[in-house]
DNA sequence: TATTGTTATACTCTATAACTATA
DNA sequence: TATAGTTATAGAGTATAACAATA
């Protein structure tokens, strides 16, 4: 049971590290879309998928998803596959294009991360990656089915918070 | 010595985490500057700072600290303090209603992350927090003193990449 | 009637470039 | 002339709401 203390301490070093994944994300070569990249590493890990599914994996609004496959698809990244048990939604596949772009991305990036953890030995970056992983579980356990990303109004809208208003 | 093909899995990792900070960050009360917070939690951690240092450090230009720090410093919760020997920039500091903002957001967050994270041992946040704080460190050490983020053109930018042109 | 996905619109965060004021 | 900071502008990325098609 962690302490609520424990829980900001972590909260200032994830905030620290987001510094780092940010700093990955300028790393990709333009013209290639950040969040794309991102998307496509989720189709090569979890396979074929639906646009509402990318969005609960990703905690974006379907919206979202939907804007960023149109692009993929028109550069030929991304296939809908149709689903023929509901009309609605269609399964959206890697191409070979997009596998090798996303693959292109993924060694560029890590061999990036790989020199930046030069006196890292390999079972402690293992154990981050673990201990990264399973944050993640914890995360998607913590949340009630449905609660994800937005969608689906959380709550009545809480009424205006006391802050300072800006004149 | 971290080889590439581990580097790009603690990057996958990564990615992964970012949707908790991501959704971490969406805990926060409307009307409050999600990115704002931020800075004030870095100038509650790190004392007094200038612009640059905040942009430094939060890994972003200075252009977005100063619209950041102007806002802060209208809602009462940030203070300029000028500096004595250099009449160009001056000191940022945090209001004690600026504190109490920040304690107020760390502290909710922070029980909502403690509270997802109901079956970690304080152990292994711990580990997990150390781990992060040690990423960053590598991160910082990493790039070369001025190559940071943005301000200072990286390079004469690369040719246009082989990347497919849209329509 | 509910669900899946799309589109229109607006807001946040960010970078780039041009500017100012000190040094 | 170089540096610290500001402002104007543009571009990602995202959420909200209204909509279409299917279930």
């Amino acid at each position: 049971m962690a302490s609520d203390a424990v829980g900001a301490e972590l909260l200032v070093r994830l905030g620290e590290a987001g510094a780092v994944i940010k700093a990955m994300r300028r790393e990709l070569p333009p013209g290639c879309p950040r969040s794309g990249v991102t998307l496509l590493a989720a189709l090569d890990r979890r396979g074929d998928l639906r646009v509402g599914e990318l969005a609960e994996i990703l905690d974006v609004d379907q919206s979202v998803i939907s804007r960023h496959v149109t692009e993929l698809v028109v550069r030929g990244w991304v296939e809908r596959m149709p689903n023929p048990r509901d009309g609605r939604s269609s399964y959206l596949r890697l191409t070979p294009q997009g596998r090798q772009v996303m693959r292109e991305s993924t060694d560029r990036l890590g061999a990036r991360l790989a020199a930046m953890l030069d006196d890292w030995t390999d079972e402690e970056i293992a154990t981050l990656g673990r201990l990264l992983a399973r944050l993640r579980t914890s995360f998607d356990a913590g949340r009630a089915p449905g609660d994800h990303a937005p969608r689906a109004p959380r709550a009545p809208a809480p009424p205006a918070p006391p802050v300072p208003s800006l004149p």
